[in-house]
RNA sequence: CGGGACGUAGCACAGCUUGGUAGUGCACUUGCUUCGGGAGCAAGGGGUCGCGUGUUCAAAUCACGUCGUCCCGACCA
């Protein structure tokens, strides 16, 4: 493209309203442009880049015999209702009516839809396998958008659903699945890393997602530092290696605690550290008030208390329902005399002894024990901490990091063929439901990732197969013939050995033009000024240091060298 | 959904306290000079001051409402 005459800007300062690097250098180079909270203009230069990273991943579904469709956004609210997802998904849901009434949603992820499509091919067991894709347009109306393309309102997916008759056929589709996705990633070269997750309101048996590293990601991943164990905080298992108390337990009596609810402030008060304390959280699930027990220095994962009681929902209580389940002000809620369910972590049920609320304003126990009180589970639901022994190999100790979930891939199993009556017939005649499996990937995520893990003080640092424009071509004054005309020829020429090529031939002073290609990342420089006089032209890597000086008929030499190595 | 802040030209902001001619920098147009890392000078164009109602002789400025945006939290494939 030659910018002359083309739609093409950039801005100088950086802009108020973007709370992240990515959103902030996406939005100064002219790629992306807000329109509303979470919804973004895809600008040329951007919707190139959006292209690029779409064509790397259609390759690798191609390549797994995938076949790409596209499904409608507008979808009837029906559908949703059908599979019982209506409700999981609620609020985030945009829905809206058609001029009869009729109420419609816009989708936020296509299962149900596949499965429909589904239903016209599949009636044997002879059907199978097969897997569908598409990029489509999502919707989701999240309560707070952030972070640029990170966290949004509108998205484009690359979709794909994984239809075969039993389980064995979904871990060879799950497989095909899974290596496309590493090969994609890999080759748009973001620095990623694999972590189990929760299956969330999707279900099924196993979700594994990609997480781009980045210091302004939502998830935190557990890795440990001598094997290979990877998860999501939400669902990292922690092993209690503690020996149980040989202590003689005691009988538990009254301490008056005036106004000490927090762990710190009883411990101070009492003079205990807080590894002798049970901390006793109220949770609301759609179902039911727990109480969840965790040793005092401990935080509770509410995803894995969530899974213990089989909820869709789980928050912590409101002040008033504490209070009406412990007769007590918050802060002194304690296992013993409580009317709802307990549940203990694995760690507290080795503790002697220990010290908790008594459900009493102002009064704690202490020498409590797990006697005094009946658990209806003991279980693992603490957060495992940074530190902590890998609850895999058992020998490393696990670390954190912050990451994006560009990628994720479900084995969904039965549910949604259950729900939405999707079966087969097997050789010998009997009816069964499809096994699925639904693979996403979210390319507005991968190019926000890519920023924000390729960029300097000047600008973008795309990767060589992502960039908008492989070589950029800047003409220092354009003014000049000879410099004009040989810009041109070196344009036409890498063109037709096939490279995006990028002609800076505006009317603008030299730093202008530099800046600019700096701050929309173009990999590779070539600078055509007064050494084209003595046929030589200067070529510039992105992230190189110094220019080199080539002869005009060995550029084409140079380029080719640069992108091989 | 709770708490806070903001809304004035394409972008970033001042003006508001104490009501009276709408301003600055960048960007844009024209001219001259300049021309290898975001040029200088000069002359210009561009504004329903988010929107509505009220108070007032008079509202960007005060009051109330409303919409939008951002931040913190809650929430969240």
């Amino acid at each position: 493209m030659k910018l002359k005459n083309s739609f093409f800007y950039t801005l100088r300062e950086s802009v108020k309203d973007e709370d992240s690097g990515s959103g902030n250098l996406l939005v100064r180079s002219g790629m992306i442009k807000k329109s509303s909270s979470g919804v973004y203009m895809y600008m040329p230069m951007g919707y190139k880049v959006l292209k690029k990273i779409e064509a790397i991943i259609r390759d690798e579904m191609d390549k797994t015999g995938a076949q790409e469709l596209l499904m409608p956004s507008l979808i009837p609210e029906d559908v949703y209702i059908q599979s019982g997802r209506r409700e999981g998904f609620g609020n985030s849901m945009f829905s809206l009516k058609d001029r009869f009434a009729k109420p419609f949603v816009l989708g936020p992820t296509h299962e149900e839809l596949f499965v429909l499509a589904a239903a016209s091919r599949v009636r044997s067991y002879k059907d199978f396998p097969f897997n569908l894709y598409q990029f489509q347009t999502k919707f989701r109306d999240e309560p707070r958008p952030r972070f640029g393309l990170i966290r949004v309102r509108e998205f484009i997916m690359k979709d794909a659903y994984s239809f075969d008759a039993d389980l064995a056929g979904l871990d060879i589709a799950y497989k095909k699945m899974f290596d496309a996705y590493k090969n994609s990633f890999d080759r748009m070269g973001i620095d990623y890393k694999i972590v189990t997750a929760d299956t969330g309101v999707m279900g099924g048996l196993l979700s594994e997602e990609f997480q781009a590293v980045t210091e302004i990601g939502e998830d935190v991943l557990v890795l440990c530092d001598t094997c290979d164990f990877a998860s999501n905080i939400e669902v990292a298992a922690c092993v209690t290696l503690e020996e149980a108390s040989g202590a003689d337990e005691l009988p538990y009596e009254k301490v008056s605690t005036p106004n000490a609810k927090t762990i710190e402030e009883v411990s101070n008060f009492m003079g205990e550290s807080s590894n002798q304390f049970v901390k006793t959280l109220l949770y609301k699930t759609d179902k039911e008030v727990v109480a969840v027990c965790v040793r005092g220095d401990a935080e509770v994962n509410e995803t894995k208390v969530r899974k213990l009681l089989g909820a869709n929902e789980i928050n912590l209580a409101e002040p008033d329902v504490v209070v009406a389940a412990t007769n007590a002000k918050v802060g002194f809620a304690g296992p013993i005399g409580l009317k709802i369910r307990v549940i203990v972590d694995t760690q507290v049920s080795l503790m002697r002894n220990f010290i908790v609320g008594a459900n009493e304003t102002d009064v704690h126990f202490k020498n409590a024990n797990l006697r005094d009180f009946t658990p209806s589970f003991v279980s693992d639901v603490r957060q495992i901490k940074e530190g902590d022994v890998c609850p895999v190999c058992r020998q490393g100790h696990v670390g954190f990091k912050k990451g994006i979930e560009i990628g994720n891939t479900f084995k969904l199993g039965d549910k949604y063929a259950k729900a939405l009556g999707l079966e087969y017939l097997d050789a010998n005649n009997q009816l069964h439901p499809v096994v699925m499996g639904s693979y996403g990937i979210g390319p507005g995520r991968c190019l926000a990732a890519l920023v924000e893990q390729n960029h300097d003080d000047k600008g973008i640092l795309w990767p060589k197969e992502i960039a908008p424009y492989q070589v950029a071509i800047v003409v220092i004054n354009s003014k000049v013939d000879l410099q004009n005309d040989a810009g041109n020829l070196l344009y036409s020429q890498l063109k037709q050995h096939g490279y995006d090529v990028l002609l800076d031939d505006r009317d603008e002073r030299a730093g202008v033009k530099f800046n600019d290609m700096d701050l929309i990342g173009i990999p590779l420089r070539i600078t055509v000024g007064k050494t084209i006089e003595n046929n030589q032209v200067e070529i510039k890597g992105r992230s190189d240091t110094e220019v080199k000086i080539v002869d005009v008929d060995q550029v084409y030499q140079s380029v080719k060298e640069f992108f091989q190595r």
